[in-house]
DNA sequence: AATCAAGTTCCACATTTTGGAACTGATAGA
DNA sequence: TCTATCAGTTCCAAAATGTGGAACTTGATT
């Protein structure tokens, strides 16, 4: 009766939504029955916001009725990416720590309790392609995720934290609240984090903050690596060189985010 | 009155889709009243529609109350291309042509009168990053869009064709449906196509259409390259290589794509 | 032929959306 | 200081959309 259906109080829209995310979260194609089970609506209902989610291109319905992701939200991503100004303020600094390091930099942004890669410079040696940009990982047990929840306002930190189901992704994962809470004192005095293969066993990153003044946005950028090649003291020799990067990324992204129109 | 407006008939939802895409499409954040004039709404609904694509998290509103894409459409993008079996497929073929040939590889799937490029294997010597992926261009002007419209039925091919708006990129741009419905007899009876500068000067590839029997997806892979590197000599050798990886990616979609559920 | 499962259609009912108009609040000019 | 103007927000009766249970196809299975 209560199987998924995230049905947030935006009406219409948010039943549509709640169906999208269903069928794109789900691994292959979906068919009718699968998707009644996971979102919950009525069959009448769900039948119709099927055909719209089809029609707008946001799904593909496949010969045997099934459903898949449309394209649709592929050119949707791509055009707001690709518009970005925050991420285009940030590249030429993810690719001189790259430059520095020869290790794979990341860009994130925190939303909740999750923070969200936008951009990554990698060592072209990996073997997935361009890939992760819009994964999404838990902020709890990622470098950028504690980093940038340093930033936040104690109130707000604490609201975000008490939400978080704390997940054992290693055994260097956080489990509690209050590890957590306790070693983002210390990230607010040090000004950078580290993932001390709290997410992936084997990989290790540091990360700094990114505050940008005038701007709700909190972000983040790291330098990852596996542990064999990347040392703690390693991470902690280039710590400087991120908190900079970091730094100069805020400011700048303030000054040409902040105006407001048009470009170059 | 009339300024832009698509309003499908999709009800609600399309209504909030046209107005995401009106400020998707828009560079740098749209104001409250920008907004209402791309869209042609009335301003109650059109607030309303905006405070709920928000509260989804597709749109983000600014400090200053301008409106901005929202990180849901990456991450939602994300999932459901990390989860495509077609690209997952075609990814090693593109790596070996792109091992073959030293140039950039992409692979597109045809939409509408647009193809949407959702792979690529670039030359590391490339300034841009990943991007790309999720772009939409012209099918006819567009060497895997031309070889995709090869492989339709000629009712809907023409049916396409007759809704395009010929823009003139290049000077060897197809200006009208004739030359172009001219060229696709062509390109049936050789089984590739080539791009002679038509979308950007100086830029030339080779296209092969991939057919997936059972489904109607209709795609194509092409090797892209500078003209001053890759003569039209060049490219001709290589059709063949294209060719057949397309028609291999054909066939090990069908196989794979074809039965349902599962996965590696 | 009968049974069952999956998907689709229907339609009286009710919730949501609609959109014109009135309201607030900031900024600028007289 | 007092209007005038503009941007954004709120309101609410009328209208349109969405809702969802039930009946109906379709096609496979026994």
């Amino acid at each position: 009766m209560d199987t998924d259906g995230e049905t947030t109080g935006t009406g219409t829209l948010g039943k549509a939504m709640a169906v999208l995310e269903a069928v794109v979260t789900a691994d292959g194609p979906q068919r009718f029955t699968d998707i009644l089970a996971r979102s919950g609506q009525p069959r009448g209902t769900l039948h119709r916001l099927l055909s719209h989610l089809v029609e707008e291109g946001l799904l593909v319905q496949r010969r045997d009725l099934s459903y898949e992701p449309g394209l649709r939200l592929l050119t949707l991503a791509y055009r707001s990416w690709s518009g970005n100004r925050f991420r285009d303020v940030a590249e030429p600094h993810l690719r001189s720590l790259h430059a520095l390091t020869g290790e794979t930099v990341h860009l994130g942004i925190l939303r909740q309790a999750e923070i969200v890669y936008v951009d990554k410079v990698e060592s072209q040696q990996t073997v997935r392609m361009s890939s992760q940009i819009g994964k999404a990982s838990p902020a709890y047990c990622t470098g950028i995720g504690k980093a940038a929840l340093s930033l936040l306002p104690q109130p707000e930190l604490e609201r975000i934290v008490s939400g978080m189901a704390f997940h054992a992704f290693t055994p260097h994962t956080h489990r509690s609240a209050e590890t957590l809470l306790a070693e983002i004192v210390d990230i607010r005095r040090q000004g950078h984090a580290f993932d001390r293969e709290e997410h992936e066993v084997e990989i290790r990153c540091v990360a700094a903050p990114i505050r940008v003044s005038g701007s709700d946005l909190t972000a983040g950028i790291s330098v990852t690596g596996p542990a064999y090649r990347v040392s703690m003291e390693q991470l902690t020799a280039w710590s400087g060189a991120v908190r900079e990067a970091a730094a100069a990324i805020g400011e700048e992204a303030a000054i040409r985010l902040g105006p407001g129109r048009g470009g170059p």
